[in-house]
DNA sequence: CTGGTCACG
DNA sequence: ACGTACGTGACCAGA
């Protein structure tokens, strides 16, 4: 079956210009743009395999266009040179890799491409064109789909008549009446001035084409019949511009547009010539230019053979339990507590079955569901803690998760983005796997396909599990994460799982009281705002309060942001003083928050049927791995301002009679950095376990601690905050609000008492520029490829993380070991107590009356033994009858 | 869908 | 000279 591919060469080479970082060869020569329209190139050839394929490109400086129009895409930014120097590179490589390109003078890429697809169209051929401009809409028929990139060159979207229909309401034809209504501001096509693509839709859903809306204008009123009427003619002019020529004198033999493959003898050289090495490893072509006759492509996908299991093959699936290597959980929805279950897989070596939810109801299913609940049964699987819990709440248990390719993969890179199984499935260069976007859809449009193409797509999931589990274990092992993986994320995994489960009561009617007395708070504010300002406007939008601060009351403008006046906290304190107005703007902002977020966002989260909120814990978020909270963040409570901390008070024991007991871990950071620089001051103020704050003022100012007074303790304690960060003199000066110079000064002479912080501090700069990693003491790695940047900016950004990672990270690691030790204890001595909420280095736990007074000693124990440091830990602990007393 | 703001450690 | 403190998530406005 012959496909044809046809590539706007223009379109392409300009977006992958821009969506690429720069990126130059060894001679200087920059060819990121290039790099990356061979990487979609690439994937083009992998996943649609065809027989045919040619890349056109403009020819000539005027086409045939500008002849009706001058200013045909006038306005147009001129091309940079780093990128039209890179035209040349490209069309070698195309020739180096075997891919047939078209020109030809005064015409476009896009006519080029209408031509030949309607050649193909008429032949019968499918084709499918790869652009970027929404224009090429208009060359979809049956046999021809538009491969529209998106997000750079990194995605595309396929569209036929039948999704351009479904988007647009419109044919394929329509679209030029699209464009010739709306315009196009990238080609200086006019359209009707006002007609966006809502009016013009609506249009042509009326009366179909520009010619209808013309003949049709007396029925419209007002100023749109005005536009239209005076716009008639640039109208007709913008529709013809956006219309493809599809008779270009084209004298090329469908022969010539044949593709046969990478040629390998050529491809390897002309990939090595550009120093392209990612790809030449992935092509298999990087040993010499012989690299393997069929080596140019990842290995061809396996026929899998996968089993749609129905009713009557449940047995078989449960006869085939003792060799499931890997199962794959598909879920609908982004909160995993209220997520569907579509369906699961399970992988043997031979066979995948692909199990549809409803069959688990079934009682064929009971030996499926007592494998799935098997904590013996090790499991190997991607983002298993979210399917643990989307089963939990359709009532099937789950356990034994050993293997979560997920969390691996944030362990070995947790600053990569893309981690989803087809990325990781990618990444180790196993036989492709379709994106879930490719087959589902995502947002408005999450489809399931039939059941054939989903189970099929589940399958293919679970069956690449194991591929990717095998690279990751060795992986794991050779960056000696395997024990961080096993013996910490992974258990942590399950008892995150069971806190979430559990959840914590959220007193709805209390809330809701709470919510009242803001909100009058609010309303009384507003009133009294709106009326110095002498008109009501809308103080949520900081563009309407920046028109009034600083155009009609005439405020002094401190700061901007890109897109006008700031209006923050910060800098409303500064103007506080010149007008009364202010502070009751910061307080209006300060009720506000707590209404909208802690108030009206929290009772969403509520649970009619437990009167839980039961937040998620996202393993694989923070960089540094610190876990992450949603549905809702619990992690952000306020605590600072009382009217805030008053919000604690909703936070109340499951049962009557509890407690929340809550233990915090006393300056961990600081803790943790005296372990890892070794500084014998820090040291000594922790093993003696004075005011860190204090003792740190006392030691810069040279005064004894009974001297300090409270500017020097909070000098102090912004330093130690500095030093936590990867402390700059900027930083430090714009937090006590002294000059840069006296920030430095005040810098300096930290150093100079504590020097071990300081050789710490050098040295893990040295440590990161010469790795390319910094580690924290469980092995945790993070990644700062900027660290040797040329850009002082990247690369000062980078020198901060490569101080702060390690400290945060390893208390992160702390918190984590604890939760494991605690977890264990609980289930050991047989307790009660239940393990509720991690806030970063604070457990909150509830806690029944007769093992109250175990808690409180086992808890703050278990903390601060869960790692060994050359100074102590801290853990301090309190309870009360909600989360607001146990402080 | 991005930017501004603000809640937490 | 450069222009920032480290790590998150939720809400709102306004394209």
């Amino acid at each position: 079956m012959d496909k044809l591919i046809l590539i706007d060469g223009n379109n392409i080479i300009y977006r992958a210009f821009f969506a690429m970082p720069p990126l130059t060869n060894a001679a200087g020569q920059q060819t990121n743009a290039v790099y990356g329209f061979t990487t979609m190139l690439l994937r083009l050839i992998e996943e649609h395999k065809p027989t045919h394929m040619i890349v056109a490109f403009d020819a000539g400086k005027t086409t045939f266009r500008h002849e009706g129009y001058q200013d045909y895409k006038g306005g147009r930014q001129k091309t940079p040179p780093e990128l039209s120097e890179q035209f040349p590179l490209l069309k070698e490589l195309l020739r180096g890799l075997g891919v047939p390109q078209f020109e030809l003078e005064t015409y476009e890429a896009d006519d080029i491409i209408g031509t030949v697809s309607r050649q193909a169209d008429e032949a019968g051929r499918s084709v499918m064109i790869v652009s970027g401009d929404k224009d090429m809409l208009q060359l979809a028929s049956a046999h021809t789909t538009i491969a529209l990139v998106r997000k750079g060159v990194t995605e595309i979207e396929l569209y036929g008549p039948e999704q351009i229909r479904e988007k647009y309401g419109l044919t394929p034809e329509q679209i030029t009446d699209l464009k010739g209504l709306m315009g196009d501001a990238s080609d200086n096509i006019p359209g009707v001035p006002g007609v966006g693509e809502k009016t013009a839709l609506k249009l042509l859903h009326e009366f179909g084409s520009v010619e209808g809306v013309l003949e049709g204008v007396e029925s419209l009123k007002g100023k749109m019949k005005e536009r239209i009427e005076t716009h008639a003619e640039d109208a007709r002019m913008s529709k013809k511009l956006a219309t493809i020529y599809r008779e270009v004198p084209l004298a090329h033999t469908w022969e010539e547009m044949a593709f046969p493959g990478l040629n390998p003898d050529t491809a390897g050289p002309a990939l090595a010539k550009l120093e392209f090495r990612s790809l030449l490893e992935r092509l298999n072509l990087s040993g010499s230019s012989a690299g393997g006759e069929e080596a140019a492509e990842r290995p061809p996908a396996p026929e899998l053979e996968i089993v749609i299991t129905d009713e009557a093959k449940l047995p078989e699936v449960a006869a085939a339990l003792p060799d499931v290597q890997a199962l794959h959980v598909e879920t609908y929805g982004e909160n995993p507590h209220r997520a569907e279950v579509i369906g699961l897989a399970l992988s043997t070596s031979g066979r995948h079955y692909y199990v549809p939810f409803e069959l688990l109801k079934q009682e064929a299913a009971a030996p499926l569901l007592e494998w799935l609940g098997d904590p013996g049964i090790r499991k190997t699987g991607y983002d298993l803690h979210r399917a643990d819990l989307a089963l939990h709440w359709k009532g099937i248990a789950f356990a034994g998760a050993y293997h979560d390719t997920q969390l691996a993969a944030y362990l070995l890179d947790p600053t990569e983005a893309n981690q989803s199984l087809s990325d990781l499935v990618a990444k180790y260069g196993l036989p492709r796997l379709a994106p879930d976007e490719e087959v589902l859809g995502k947002g408005a449009k999450y489809r399931l396909p039939e059941l054939a193409k989903l189970g099929a797509h589940v399958a293919g999931k679970s069956a690449a599990l194991l591929g990717v589990a095998a690279k990751q274990e060795r992986e794991l092992a050779d960056t000696s994460m395997s024990g961080l993986f096993h013996d910490l994320e992974m258990p942590l995994s399950r008892i995150l799982a069971d806190m979430e489960k559990q959840g914590i009561v959220a007193s709805t009617g209390d809330l809701r009281e709470l919510g009242k007395e803001f909100e009058s708070q609010i309303a009384g504010l507003a009133e009294k705002i709106y009326a110095i300002a002498g008109t009501e406007f809308n103080l949520n939008s900081t563009k309407q309060l920046g028109e009034i601060l600083f155009v009609k009351l005439g405020l002094p403008v401190v700061k901007k942001t890109k897109t006008g006046y700031s209006t923050d906290a910060e800098v409303l304190e500064k103007l506080a003083p010149y007008h009364e107005i202010v502070q009751l703007i910061l307080q209006y902002r300060t009720i506000a928050k707590l209404q909208s977020t802690y108030i009206e966002g929290l009772l969403k989260e509520i649970s009619p049927e437990d009167g839980k909120v039961h937040t998620y814990y996202r393993q694989t978020i923070a960089a540094t791995g610190r876990l992450s909270s949603q549905f809702p963040n619990l992690q952000n409570i306020p605590i600072r301002l009382e009217e805030g901390r008053k919000i604690r008070k909703m936070f109340v024991p499951s049962e009557p009679g509890w407690s929340i007991l809550a233990a915090d871990y006393s300056q961990i950071e600081l803790r943790v950095l005296a372990h890892i620089s070794d500084d014998e001051r820090l040291k000594e103020a922790f093993v003696l376990d004075m005011d860190i704050h204090t003792k740190t003022a006392s030691d810069v100012f040279g005064v004894p601690a009974e001297a300090v007074d409270s500017n020097m303790r909070r000098s102090a304690k912004a330093v130690n905050f500095g030093i936590v960060y990867g402390i700059s003199d900027y930083g430090l000066s714009q937090n006590l609000g002294i000059t840069r110079k006296e920030a430095a000064q005040f810098i300096d002479q930290y150093f100079g008492i504590f020097q071990g912080v300081r050789r710490y501090m050098d040295e893990i700069v040295l440590e990161a520029r010469k790795a390319g990693y910094v580690t924290t003491l469980l092995g945790r790695r993070r990644y700062l490829p900027d660290i040797n940047a040329s850009n002082f900016n990247l690369r000062s950004f980078a020198e901060r993380t490569a101080m702060n990672t390690p400290i945060q990270g390893t208390a992160a690691d702390i918190i984590k070991l604890a939760m494991v030790e605690m977890d264990r204890e609980l289930a050991g001595r047989g307790l009660k107590s239940r393990m509720l909420l991690q806030v970063h280095d604070e457990l909150v736990f509830e806690v029944p009356p007769d093992e109250l007074e175990q808690m409180k000693s086992l808890v703050p124990e278990v903390m601060e033994g869960a790692l060994k440091l050359s100074v102590p830990l801290k853990a301090e602990v309190s309870y009360g009858s909600n989360w607001y007393e146990a402080k």
